[in-house]
DNA sequence: AGTATGCAAATAAGG
DNA sequence: TCCTTATTTGCATAC
């Protein structure tokens, strides 16, 4: 059977490692993230040139599409348990949401006595060897607003770490949030944050071509200076999304 | 300040 | 190798 953890071959980044931009002058790095600090992940980010408006105003993002967000969605653990017959021992292709419901309780007044915020689980989490996880998935588990599958796989995790920090908040309070453990590094790769000025650029490309070869796509990385990979899975998503768009787009017509 | 959440990157799985 | 489809997960930001 499959297993919890992938096998990811992104190499997990070590925090503090100074970029090499080979870029221009205006490069930007990672857009700046209030949550997470290790930006790291090595990454040179694409060349800005100049916006538009010289002004200081922030706020520029452009909205493309109008959103029919509908697609089916997978039924989440808390909605499951909504479920008529829901007796004891409920399960799920063979996972007990039972069990899972009482530790993400469990796991959140745990949390909380140790004085954690989510946001600090996800980063120890993060600074941990094995699975890396934010605070967004963290919040999600406690509010089982995740499927029983995705539940399943981040309650041993979610365990094994809280059993440590506990063990370790015992003895000498020493290292915080840190543990060691797990497999070698295996983590997700960061999320790509596009900048607008990227985002037109390959939207533009998309629209004189939706399926481009791979010389293309090597092209327009480069010429984008985003990892190539990170273009080429941009121009699957974005098909993507347009044709679940026009599907719902058949069925609804306003 | 923490937490919740929308949109969409990243990944898994089967060609 | 890279596609599609389905799904997981996180950045960014709303609450």
């Amino acid at each position: 059977m499959a297993q919890v953890i992938g096998t990811l071959p992104w190499v997990v980044a070590p925090p503090g490692l100074s970029v090499a931009p080979p870029a221009p002058p205006g490069l930007q790095v990672t857009a700046v993230t209030p949550q997470l600090l290790l930006n790291a992940q090595g990454q040179v980010q694409p060349i800005q040139p100049a916006p538009a408006g010289p002004g200081p105003s922030p706020t520029a993002v452009a909205k493309a599409p109008p959103a029919a967000s509908s697609c089916p969605e997978p039924p989440t653990v808390s909605q499951l348990g909504a479920k008529p017959p829901a007796p004891p021992g409920t399960e799920e292709d063979g996972i007990n949401l039972e069990e899972i419901r009482e530790f993400a309780k469990n796991f959140k007044l745990r949390r909380l006595s140790l004085g954690l915020t989510q946001t600090q689980v996800g980063q120890a989490l993060t600074a941990t060897e094995g699975p890396a996880y934010s605070q967004s998935a963290i919040c999600r588990f406690e509010k089982l607003d995740i499927t029983p599958k995705s539940a399943q796989k981040l309650k041993p995790v979610l365990e094994k770490w809280l059993r440590e920090a506990e063990q370790r908040q015992r003895e000498g309070q020493q290292h915080l949030l840190e543990f060691v453990g797990g497999e070698p590094g295996k983590k997700r790769k960061r999320r790509t944050s596009f900048t607008p000025q990227a985002l037109e650029a390959l939207n533009a490309h998309f629209e004189r071509n939706a399926l481009p070869t791979g010389a293309e796509i090597t092209r327009i990385a480069q010429e984008l200076r985003y990892e190539r990979e990170v273009v080429r899975v941009w121009f699957c998503n974005r098909r993507q999304t347009l044709k679940n768009t026009s599907k719902l787009n058949v069925f609804h017509v306003p």
